[in-house]
DNA sequence: TACTGAATGCACAACCTGACCAGCATTTCG
DNA sequence: CGAAATGCTGGTCAGGTTGTGCATTCAGTA
């Protein structure tokens, strides 16, 4: 994958992922129908966003909640700054019910998206999650209702535009 | 889509899910292959993982970075309770740099997920956040590092051995 | 025992993919 | 200005894949 910083995408590359975006099983060539150009243009388009990294895959999408994880939560965390944040990556990598990690600016290290079955399951994620030494403090919130669920497509239209 | 609560998953539909997640672009008929079972067997395995949703779709990934969005960072949002929720979701939903946002638990009402191109840039995006009636403090955490990028696959297999 | 759901193996036509190619327009640059 | 490079078009080709239907087997269950 090219790492450079072409970072341009012209409207047929943001239609073309729009596209995708809401047909995924489709092909290149259904692709070059709808869209109105030819088939080794879409081909090519295609190639270009994958091998520039602005498609990353097109991996199965889970959905958590429909496999019985159905609440989300956030937790920020306090690393003791002896150790580093590597031990506690880890042992966070290791804990199936943490979906990302990132650390922060501001009071906490580490902030994590975590789910579990229930809010009794979370609390067995979380003191899965302090069990580890470098952990000095967790900090959790339980996010309710999903107002605006992940999306990517308005960024690609804008983009495209500017 | 069937919203029941048929959240068993059995081996072959987590391994399906991780080949599908590894090697997006192999068919139904190389599935089967590798898993060694038959290929209706896959066909049928992967359509009603679909229709129970656990499957959410098969979209192209789009990294914001590739595209020029470096710059990750959480937002919590306080909502003046007077109005509610609604108005401002649906001013951050019209913000093309806002990925995702919850209702969540705590002292603060909403928590978000925008990018930006720069920190400079993410300025400009917060002070776009802020523009809306209903919000009364903005508090901005940037993601220095992602520690552990999204994923479900660990999740998907404790799920099929539990 | 009979029924049901699930997996298998097989076959078929229709379709798609990756790989080519020549032609043409536009842009870049010596 | 002319040459080279680039990108899109429209076409061909062989081979693989998909969607579908069907008969069969097997395990669990009423």
């Amino acid at each position: 994958m090219n790492t450079g910083q072409d970072v341009q995408l012209d409207d047929l590359d943001a239609r073309l992922i729009e596209l995708l975006a809401e047909e995924p099983r489709i092909g290149v060539l259904e692709c070059s129908r709808r869209l109105g150009v030819a088939r080794g243009t879409v081909q090519a388009r295609l190639d270009k966003l994958v091998d520039r990294g602005v498609i990353a895959g097109f991996g199965p999408e889970i959905s958590p909640a429909a496999i019985g994880f159905g609440v989300t939560s956030f937790v920020t965390l306090e690393i003791s700054q002896r150790h580093g944040h590597d031990p506690v990556t880890a042992h966070l990598a290791g804990i199936p019910e943490v979906l990302e990690a990132h650390t922060i600016t501001g009071s906490s290290d580490l902030l994590c998206r975590i789910v579990a079955r229930s809010n009794t399951d979370l609390q067995r994620v979380i003191d899965q999650i302090v069990s580890s030494e470098g952990i000095r403090r967790a900090s959790t919130i339980i996010a309710l209702a999903e107002q605006i669920p992940y999306r990517t497509l308005p960024l690609v239209r804008s983009a495209a535009r500017g």
